[in-house]
DNA sequence: AGCCAGGCTCTCG
DNA sequence: CGAGAGCATGGC
């Protein structure tokens, strides 16, 4: 049974929105291939693959389930909506922001080049924090190296018509683990620490993740900063790319950083502190805006 | 070989 | 507070 996520009247190009995860996010537990974008997401019943593609001109949501997936019912598929809704941006305002960037040069040709590009959310907050700490201060391509060991070792698998799937290690599952354990996986000493404490803390219930949703920018980047291995860039990019929180950034961010000096500076250098006084101008499109020219990025683009 | 990579903690003035 | 050192590890 598929769940039509898109009318007519959706902005969105499938292609561009999910092009981040065929360039490099891809990994075990984010897949997108032949045009389908697959991922296995908790639920209070247990797994649960969701299988996002395009038909028709349409976008439209799949649930399989599976041995060790769980039978869907109406609860599950809320659950699965909400998380297709994220990984394609449906939350982002477009049209809005289309308009808004009209009156920018550099945002509308931004804007133009990448039409119908959604910023995808990231599902699972866990998974959002650990990938941050893990892209923490090194480049992306070995990051995500890392990240993928991480899934093809500790994440848990469900056959879903004889295939396995791959869910991102659950934080029962690392809070487990001894201190080394993650060395192997070319985890520093440091990461390892962060994503350790994290864990424990999630299962715990010293920090509810899923309840930062309900809480404001300051409260959420305070409860995520008072934890180890957690600063202000990475509780901005959970703002950012979890939350899809509109006036946020992550000024202290290096490709962040460089593009706004590329666009709007003449290539000078600026600390993040003019990086964020300079985006007050985007107010509540501050994200949109600054993702829109990240699309650029390391790509070749101006 | 050496600089760089989409940081964080800790210390010190 | 703000600056700076130290950390840690692969890419290029």
């Amino acid at each position: 049974m598929a769940i039509a996520l898109t009318d007519r009247d959706t902005i969105i190009d499938f292609e561009a929105t999910l092009d981040r995860y065929r360039r490099y996010g891809s990994d075990l537990a984010n897949r997108f291939e032949d045009g389908v974008f697959s991922k296995v997401i908790p639920t209070p019943k247990g797994p649960c693959l969701i299988a996002v593609q395009q038909v028709d001109g349409r976008i439209e949501m799949e649930m399989k389930p599976g041995v060790r997936a769980v039978e869907p019912d109406q609860s599950v598929s809320a659950v699965a909506l909400d998380a297709a809704r994220k990984v394609l941006g449906l939350g982002f305002p477009l049209r809005a922001f289309y308009d808004f960037a009209s009156q920018d040069p550099v945002l509308a040709s931004s804007v133009e080049r990448h039409h119908g590009l959604r910023p995808n959310l990231q599902v699972d907050p866990f998974e959002m924090i650990v990938a941050s700490i893990t892209a923490q201060q090194i480049n992306l391509r070995f990051a995500y190296t890392v990240r993928g060991r991480l899934v093809a070792e500790y994440g848990e698998i469900s056959q879903i018509n004889g295939e396995p799937y791959y869910a991102f290690p659950a934080p029962e599952r690392l809070a487990d683990l001894n201190p080394g354990d993650l060395l192997p996986l070319q985890f520093s000493r440091q990461k390892e620490r962060y994503i350790l404490n994290l864990a424990r803390a999630v299962c715990s219930g010293e920090i509810d993740l899923a309840g930062l949703a309900e809480k404001d920018d300051t409260t959420v980047q305070r409860e995520l900063t008072a934890l180890v291995g957690i600063g202000r860039w990475t509780a901005d990019w959970f703002l950012a790319r979890y939350l899809g929180r509109g006036n946020v950034l992550a000024a202290g961010d290096l490709a962040v950083k460089r593009s706004i000096e590329r666009h709007y500076f003449d290539g000078a250098r600026v600390s993040e502190e003019q990086v964020r006084d300079f985006a007050v101008r985007w107010g509540d499109f501050t994200n949109l805006a600054v993702q829109y020219l990240l699309a650029d990025y390391g790509s070749g683009g101006t």
